[in-house]
DNA sequence: GCGCGCTTCTGACATTTGTCATGCCGAGCG
DNA sequence: CGCTCGGCATGACAAATGTCAGAAGCGCGC
């Protein structure tokens, strides 16, 4: 018999969050200690009950999963760091595993697996869903550079060319040759298109 | 004792929809007698069970929540739909109301109170979030005329405008015309932050 | 040290987009 | 009927954007 697994669960959608700890509560071998509906949060609530494993969601409001998991790295080492996702993103997963997470599942699996995962975890081990890996493999790394990223990010709103120059502190000229080089990297018609592509492989 | 409801459960994550079923059937009067994980397959499932209500997510591969309930509601009339989302958009709960579903809550309830808004649901009753409802009618209706929508549409993935006439079969003049028109309506800077906002408020 | 790639900028040019004046048509109204 | 008004459509013009060539500084590895 492996001791008990202590648990923290942050999700922001009640449902969700209380229906998954109602079945992982069935499990014998797990407690959940807190739950959290938020980054910030999530972060409160590990300093004030230091769980064995974090289940985070990626997407939450205040601060996502990698940013919690990132602070909590620092915090807690002890505490390991499982995401939950819905939609997985190959950027993501990559941004994931360098904050140190160990564990990075789709919300596809079933209740049971995921119990088998936190364990996992808890020992030391890492899991990723096999498919999100092969996702993250198959999409490769970004082809942008560090500038290219920056200014396509601020791009993302559909903001004119004028204002992303002053919020980037760069020329129009210069804002323009980089939204083109990553759009061409990115086999795109155009700034927009481009930015809509890096969002699906999670490269912004 | 009000008489037991039969469920159809659709959500394309294994591990709510699962969670979900768990917590609902602890209810005593609630079965659930189908699930499903696609837009196709809940009305396929639908059609072979005949649950007294559908539980739908409102994002699903195949078919979104709101085409299975127009679908749906001409099929099995006596078939109460019932929307659960993540994402609570204004537009998107007009659209469903007007395809007939009795009933729209956001993800952030508790179990709890999901069944009973099952329960109202099931005895013929609407029943929409407060807060979503607040939402949908502080953004009022959308300013767009029918054209105006459905080119926004075709240059929400930042296609260029040429792609957008022909694939309107209208010309390049007339497609900037209505672009220009919905951007100015919405407040927008430009086509692509017009898109964003008519995606923000559920108008596309 | 030298080459290479990243960053930054400039200026010129072609293309795309946004804006405007204008015209057509059908619905509603006095 | 004749009028206005809103939706629909078009083409011309102006502004924004995309593309290209060139150039200078910087840091990194061989």
């Amino acid at each position: 018999m492996t001791a008990v697994v202590r648990l923290l669960l942050a999700d922001d959608e009640h449902l969700i969050r209380g229906a998954l700890a109602a079945l992982l509560a069935l499990e014998d071998d797990l407690v959940i200690v807190a739950e959290a509906a938020s980054g910030p949060e999530a972060l409160a609530m590990a300093r004030a009950h230091r769980p064995d494993v974090a289940v985070l969601d990626l997407q939450m409001p205040g601060a996502d999963g990698v940013k919690v998991a990132t602070s909590l790295r620092a915090e807690l080492p002890d505490c390991q760091v499982l995401i939950v996702t819905s939609h997985g993103r190959p950027g993501h997963l990559k941004r994931a595993l360098a904050a140190g997470v160990r564990g990075f599942v789709p919300k596809t699996v079933s209740a049971q697996r995921l119990a088998e995962i936190i364990r996992t975890v808890h020992a030391g081990n890492r899991y990723v869903d096999p498919e999100l890996a092969a996702d993250a493999i198959a999409s490769g790394d970004s082809p942008l550079t560090a500038r290219e990223a920056e200014v396509l990010e601020l791009a993302a709103d559909g903001a004119p060319v004028a204002e992303i120059a002053e919020r980037a502190a760069l020329s129009q000229g210069t804002v323009r040759n980089y939204l083109s080089s990553a759009a061409t990297k990115l086999g795109a018609e155009n700034r927009h298109a481009a930015v809509r592509l890096a969002r699906e492989r999670g490269w912004v």
